[in-house]
DNA sequence: AACGCAATCGATACCGGTATCGATTGCGTC
DNA sequence: GACGCAATCGATACCGGTATCGATTGCGTT
């Protein structure tokens, strides 16, 4: 059943000592270079392979790192996600990936989870439910690797790699005044993300700059990040009972994106139609709501640098106590047309 | 920097033996209920984890499962993704997820990596470019327990889950005939892929039993599975050149389903809008094409079940030599309305 | 001849668990 | 009082590697 050759088969075959074997095949300088040509040919015949396992163990060190993410069903984590895997794979390491689904609890699980397992760092985009960070703090406290991106805590000293929320949001914003709209309204993530606050100190700043006013009451927040679509639907359904309609809506996030513009086929009917203009990275929807601009993340790129921060943190000789902040910038893609006059 | 407690370090402060501590932790009955109390507050207190790599080592057995899909950015997968995730971890095991981007040498590198990680079985939906099989064969041999899902390779013995491709298939062009669509073009997955074949089996018996013949230059094959747009686009570009052009497309796949989309709009212009009816797990592709039928498959089920058996085959104590085939059903979203006349 | 030194390889401990085997103790039984 | 037996716990080997320390050999040096 399943049983590999080992160091000391080897070892015993070619009438060595394990150590012999073991030194052999990392190419030490202190082996005769016949022998180490004789254990290399009869490791590549057999096909032997070093046991990752037992290597962890004496080295206590897994090369493999966790992710933690809402969902990979969603074209900027996805992406990200590529992202983290082309650098990972590049330097050795492979990657477990673990979905909270927006919630606390499961995200708990899943740190402790891949804690237990070992993992050599984590590269964590925090749940929309998110509040506590207790049990993050306790694993970095114990010295565990942790990189935040996207939805980041500012609360822990670690690297931490976003776009820059704000400048997009205040993009998608002025866009949609340029374009000739006056009510715009933001449908917002939980209130306690990161990427929550920066999208919409970005969205009030471009009304101010303007000279409109903001006001609460144009802002709906998803406390689970829209993982329902019902509460999508409430959102949407609130905008719509307005005396006075937005005649354009900037949404915080993709899924929310995908939510609302699916709330507004569904209950708007024909003769309310605002301008969409959000955060996201799905292909799909910039092909067909052809009225919908989108402010576009780096998600690959920052599961690159994110990536690569990391293992710097894992591979780091010494404490290192120097974090970084990495803004990654954004681009607009243009799709609404001028507001009809009416 | 980051020493867990470990068992050693228990008995030392408890004044007992490393293998009472671990039999207490185990809840052994011959551990003194008083002794089992002792050990199990001091580790709780001290916060003792299990080092799942020692047990590894030990039990030779990772209670971790390896996932190759071609890409994570595609909602059939991420929906498979999901379904494989909760039966997993319902089991206690997690998966470590690797993507082949569709290229066979990838594909190869990532079952290497992942049986040199010790993963204890592998469920895997083959790359589009896979024609040989050697790697996966040899690894089946050496006992690796290995699960087919979706895109199945029929020389293996052991279990496969998939949906009835012929029948969505041909659920899918009865359809478009049902709407009065005469000349239905094929716009096919890699030849080599079982998918590809069942699919092409129900579209041609849809044609075959409503009369129609099957034209061979009628169907086009993206041989690496559309993941180049360029890929897609020569294939529709050829659909466009045909002096009798197709008033409909049977498209075979949800990534060739967002191709052929962008490909018509990117080329046709206004003046030529086939039906378009495809497979595809795509939330957003459903929310916008109006005029675009799609076959759903149950991916989050084929996820769950696939897993299941994996489970199976890793836990059972004796060989198995009895495989399922599970085949799902699919399910048509008829969105086409019927052609137009001219 | 005695020594130093480099080259080459072996024996052993250890990583953190668990399985196996054994040791000790107390108690009931004949 | 000798024995059997159950209850409880310890010592040890092992999983598959590597690091540490040591052993052996040959050769050049003085």
């Amino acid at each position: 059943m399943f049983k590999p050759i080992t160091i000391k088969d080897i070892a015993l075959a070619l009438d060595l000592s394990a150590s012999t074997v073991s030194r052999a095949l990392s190419d030490s300088y202190e082996i005769n270079p016949e022998t180490k040509k004789r254990v290399l040919e009869y490791a590549e015949k057999n096909n032997y392979k070093r046991n990752p396992i037992a290597l962890s163990l004496k080295q206590r060190k897994s090369y493999s790192i966790g992710v933690i993410v809402c969902e990979v069903a969603n074209s900027f984590f996805s992406q990200a996600i590529d992202g983290i895997e082309s650098i990972a794979y590049k330097n050795g390491y492979n990657i477990v990936i673990s979905q909270s689904h927006d919630s606390s609890d499961q995200e708990i699980m899943n740190i402790q989870h891949l804690a237990n397992r070992s993992v050599d760092g984590i590269l964590i985009s925090l749940s929309a439910e998110t509040t506590n960070f207790d049990h993050i703090q306790k694993l970095h406290g114990a010295g565990l690797p942790i990189v935040f991106f996207d939805r980041i805590y500012d609360g822990l000293a670690t690297h931490k790699v976003s776009s820059d929320n704000k400048k997009g949001a205040k993009m998608a914003t002025q866009h949609l005044i340029n374009k000739g709209y006056r009510k715009i309204a933001h449908l917002a993530n939980a209130p306690h993300l990161s990427i929550t606050k920066e999208r919409l100190a970005g969205y009030q700043e471009a009304l101010t700059e303007n000279g409109f006013k903001v006001d609460p009451s144009n802002i709906t927040y998803c406390h689970h990040g829209g993982s329902s679509q019902k509460e999508v639907d409430t959102a949407v359904q609130y905008f719509l009972s307005m005396k006075d309609k937005p005649d354009a809506i900037f949404v915080a996030s993709d899924r929310l994106s995908i939510g609302c513009l699916t709330a507004l086929k569904k209950f708007s009917g024909n003769n309310y139609d605002p301008a969409i203009a959000g955060f996201s990275n799905s292909d799909v929807l910039d092909l067909f709501k052809s009225d919908f601009s989108s402010i576009r993340q780096p998600a690959f790129e920052m599961g690159r640098v994110a990536t690569d921060l990391l293992i710097q943190l894992i591979e780091s000789k010494y404490p290192v106590h120097e974090y970084q902040s990495v803004v990654l910038g954004t681009e607009l893609i243009e799709r609404i047309k001028s507001k009809p006059r009416n």
